[in-house]
DNA sequence: TAAGTAACCAAGCAAGCGCTAGTGTAAATG
DNA sequence: CATTTACACTAGCGCTTGCTTGGTTACTTA
């Protein structure tokens, strides 16, 4: 049955589930829709994943650790000063975003889907992502670029960012950097 | 069959559906589950309305309109500052979004299951609240209260807003009025 | 070349789905 | 008093759902 294993295959797979599940949502994608975009038979699904439930949470977690791994390599590949880390973390978001579309759109839309179990595991990666943007937050307000509670500065720029993927067309004229620099443009104090 | 009514009765049971629909999604939320709620048996729900879509679109209808009608009243009770229809547009917005928390977390996210031509009637309501929006970040950048690309902003500001139904908690020390302050502090030029 | 394994398929089951048909009943209406 | 209307019921049809079963094929490894 292959639990819990990251072959070619599986990965793949868990490509092609994340755009059907932006396409159509997670309920309305039956196994049959899956199995056919992937080229296979319905019942061959269920070889690479137990249940649907973990094709969910396949997408999810991939999207995730992505982010992470972005947001981690924009940090560390950055001088010290606060606005260029505030910076940094606003633009490292929107490629991730963009470059990971599928994936993040569903972790963001349909997180509710997931079992307890896997909710729970993949809670701590979405946790240790939020706590890298608090840090850079607090520096940004310690510095007196931005003014504000911090729990609601955070929500507020990270709710700004993530509704993007509601209207962002990347074929049109702005790059995801434009719309990065753009916001904190937009919340610094000058 | 009691098509396009607006009996109490059918107000009732739209509010009913929307708890339902914000719960468990509308994918999930069976006809039955719908009854249930009601009080009545699964078949008596197609004497109210016309088929599952259509409860659907009741409820993102309901919500709309009542955005639609706070926000003008915002305005119309507004003295003619641009800084004052700014705030009084903020704090409209979150009052609308918790006071009919229900309909309006199923409007902003289950707008894709509405079918084509449901959708595109409720299009024209949603699109008459954005261009209020527009109109008053307008006036706000004219009188040089904030600064950027007056589709970015509005972008950004009504998506930290609407993201609020995510995380805010109305049993919290926080009043929305309070977001709508520290929101608008927070993209002020000072 | 024999054994093992990963990947797949055909067939279908049990449960649940939206919705319909036909009926009963109490209150409003002529 | 007769009729209509609003609202509810029972029963179930036709279909789709996630998933299982039992077996086949192609490739790798000893």
């Amino acid at each position: 049955m292959n639990v819990m294993n990251a072959s070619p295959r599986r990965k793949e797979l868990t490509r092609l589930a994340a755009q059907l599940f932006v396409q159509e949502g997670f309920d309305r994608t039956t196994v049959r829709m899956l199995a056919q975009e992937m080229g296979i038979k319905s019942g061959s699904l269920f070889h690479h994943f137990k249940d649907k439930q973990e094709i969910l949470a396949a997408v999810i977690e991939e999207g995730t650790q992505n982010a992470l791994g972005i947001a981690k390599a924009a940090l560390q590949s950055c001088p010290g000063s606060a606005e260029a880390r505030l910076h940094a973390m606003a633009r490292a978001h929107l490629e991730t975003l963009f470059a990971d579309r599928n994936a993040h759109v569903v972790a963001l839309f349909e997180w509710r889907r997931l079992d307890p179990a896997a909710s729970a595991h993949l809670s701590h990666l979405r946790d240790a992502y939020e706590a890298m943007w608090v840090e850079v937050i607090d520096d940004a307000l310690a510095a007196g670029l931005i003014h504000g509670d911090r729990f609601l500065v955070s929500r507020f720029i990270l709710g700004a960012l993530n509704w993007t993927v509601r209207w962002y067309d990347p074929n049109g004229p702005r790059t995801p950097d434009d719309l990065a620099d753009e916001l904190v443009a937009m919340i610094l104090s000058r």
